[in-house]
DNA sequence: CTTTACCCTCTTGTTAACTTTAGGGTTTAC
DNA sequence: GTAAACCCTAAAGTTAACAAGAGGGTAAAG
């Protein structure tokens, strides 16, 4: 009891059972532990761990990447500590350079609905890349 | 005078020659104007195009989402200002999800390299999916 | 005026990330 | 107790997004 089957588990990820165990082959996620028949029983920790790596792929992570982020973990034994510390600081600016420039897009987008059939001024000529030059 | 060839277009867009030929079949970039020996000239305005290109992509767009973006142009005609602004809106939606999973993970992050090393909390043992789960 | 760096088209190859197929066993609902 | 729904492995197929190779013109520097 309180083991997911691999099909309840794709139900609670928004993905299938081939991708998962794609993923597993890949070491993105842990092989689990079997029943007696070989069905792969997850603890509920696994959707935590899928929802995670879906949500970074959105990001436009690749697997490998994503590999790297779940990686990231200081452990008691800190010897590892300064790459990981490391390691965490590169995926830091990645991740703060994608909120910017994605912020620069949103202003873009927002100019443009804004400008478009809102009145007046809807029959201005504009596009994204016009919103994205006038800064 | 004036006009790039697609080696300096390629030089200025962190690109190379074959992804720009690639995206001109695609769509993404407009066919040039061609040179007497049939070389490709391209307009300042193709380095801008380019670059938002690579930027889309770099957060996660797909190229054929990329040509959506791009795609978005509030015209004078007005007729299509209604398909237009719901486009936006839906792009926009997307955009600022991303943003707000970039945050959290940022913020996750942010205490990895916080307890790592830190000092006397150094010894904690951290993963970015404890960071996550611990809001 | 020729060598070196560019450019062209067309075709084939590559990598990542799945997806599908084939050929089975297992669980569960009637 | 038998279908329908679910699970397994292994291997082949697919799609997106390029990259590389073949074979051949063009531009520009010495």
């Amino acid at each position: 009891m309180g083991y997911l089957r691999i099909g309840e588990l794709s139900k609670r990820t928004e993905t299938n059972n081939e991708t998962l165990r794609f993923y597993e082959t890949k070491g993105l996620i842990d092989a689990p532990r079997r029943s007696e028949a070989g069905y792969r029983l997850y603890t509920a920790d696994a959707v935590e761990r899928v929802n995670f790596i879906v949500r970074a792929k959105r990001m436009g992570f690749s697997l490998k990447e994503v590999t790297e982020l779940l990686s990231l973990q200081v452990e008691e034994s800190d010897s590892t500590c300064g790459e990981v510390k490391q390691l965490a600081e590169t995926k830091l600016a990645d991740i703060e350079l994608k909120i910017i420039e994605l912020e620069k897009m949103r202003d873009a987008l927002q100019k443009i609905t804004a400008a478009c059939c809102g009145g007046e001024e809807s029959a201005v000529h504009c596009t994204i890349l016009n919103a994205l030059a006038a800064h």
